[in-house]
DNA sequence: CTGTTGATAGACAGATCAGTCTGGAAAGGT
DNA sequence: ACCTTTCCAGACTGATCTGTCTATCAACAG
């Protein structure tokens, strides 16, 4: 909202840095609101005034992973042109999350488990349909006879690539799944 | 252990039996201690006589999760005898499990996203261990020169169609399933 | 009949949680 | 200088959770 230069940011802006930090590291159901406001330096009354409620506060942390995870996505896709390396590239892309030191699987995932409610349902449901547009439209651009049917099958590669990464504790499931994804693409372009 | 003919289950099955309805019905974390002895209708010191912990209900109630799964899925597969069959097979299993009404996703996902700890993280490597090592013999069997590496992309199908099923509360996320397992079977073979 | 075993019901302790409320301080516009 | 808005610090409520402990009861072996 703000166009502050490089001032202190608002209570919203900490708050939600906190609760990125630690809902993430920790889960959503393990860290209570007085370790959120602990962190981000910030009174009750302005978490309560600003959000409603923890549940608005966790939508409001996955709405932000989402905005930042498509960014993240767009930022290194630039790098290709071509479309079948843009699709394959959502993988690598993947990769580099799950290198990560802090990696601790899908956000989406692990909060729809950990509570479920409305804003949780709400927030994975958009998460979820921008992935599969995504995954759908790069299986067009990339000539797939039925984009629809693809990018599913690549959402599922998606899927099971972070939650292996996750329990395998194993990064290099991204690149079993941009093999998988390669296989699919070729098979699918091969039927056209 | 008892080979009662018909008799009261022991206080013990009756606490497995409810911990597995309440805890993935409702989730481990959910779930108190409270309901499940009010459910099995034993008292709270049977409980922590016969476990010791709830983190050991926990596990015992992941174990006997593992077991189930498996010896559903090897029932599944007596109806195929062609090997190309059984492996796609798996994921046909898996489409009766999503069709199921009270169909939650995978127990192990949930519960390790939901209480992280030695107990769940054991019987959750053993059973993706039990997983994997299922999918890699049925892909030997099936003739792919690589077992080790089609076994585990056909996990990242596995776990994703787990994972979408119920996230995006669509059964049908085996049938996507088994249409890619099958070109990434094909694909395999074709290389050899 | 008696002593032992194992189960039951439930109170209790100790900790933690979400959310409300009070009281006061700082900041910024007029 | 004043006033309004925003924020901070923290006490407090009521609920819930795991795990322990006491006391009672039933069955059964000797």
């Amino acid at each position: 909202m703000s166009v502050r230069p490089a001032a202190a940011p608002s209570a919203r802006e900490r708050l939600l840095t906190a609760a990125n930090e630690l809902f993430y590291d920790e889960g959503v159901h393990t860290v209570g609101i007085d370790r959120v406001i602990e962190r981000a330096g910030v009174a009750k009354a302005s978490l309560y005034n600003t959000f409603g409620s923890k549940d608005e506060l966790v939508r409001a942390y996955l709405e932000q992973r989402h905005a930042l995870i498509l960014q993240r996505i767009a930022r290194y896709l630039q790098r290709y042109d071509a479309p079948r390396d843009r699709l394959l590239g959502v993988f690598e892309a993947q990769g580099e999350v799950f290198a990560e030191p802090g990696y601790r699987g899908c956000a989406f995932a692990s909060a729809s488990a950990e509570s479920p409610g409305d804003a949780v349902s709400q927030a994975t449901d958009s998460y979820r349909a921008a992935v599969r547009a995504l995954l759908t439209g790069l299986a067009r651009e990339a000539g797939a006879p039925n984009p629809e049917q693809l990018g599913r099958q690549l959402h599922l590669l998606y899927d099971g690539a972070s939650l292996s990464a996750r329990m395998d504790r194993d990064p290099s499931a991204s690149a079993a799944s941009r093999a998988a994804a390669e296989t699919l693409l070729d098979a699918a372009l091969a039927a056209a």
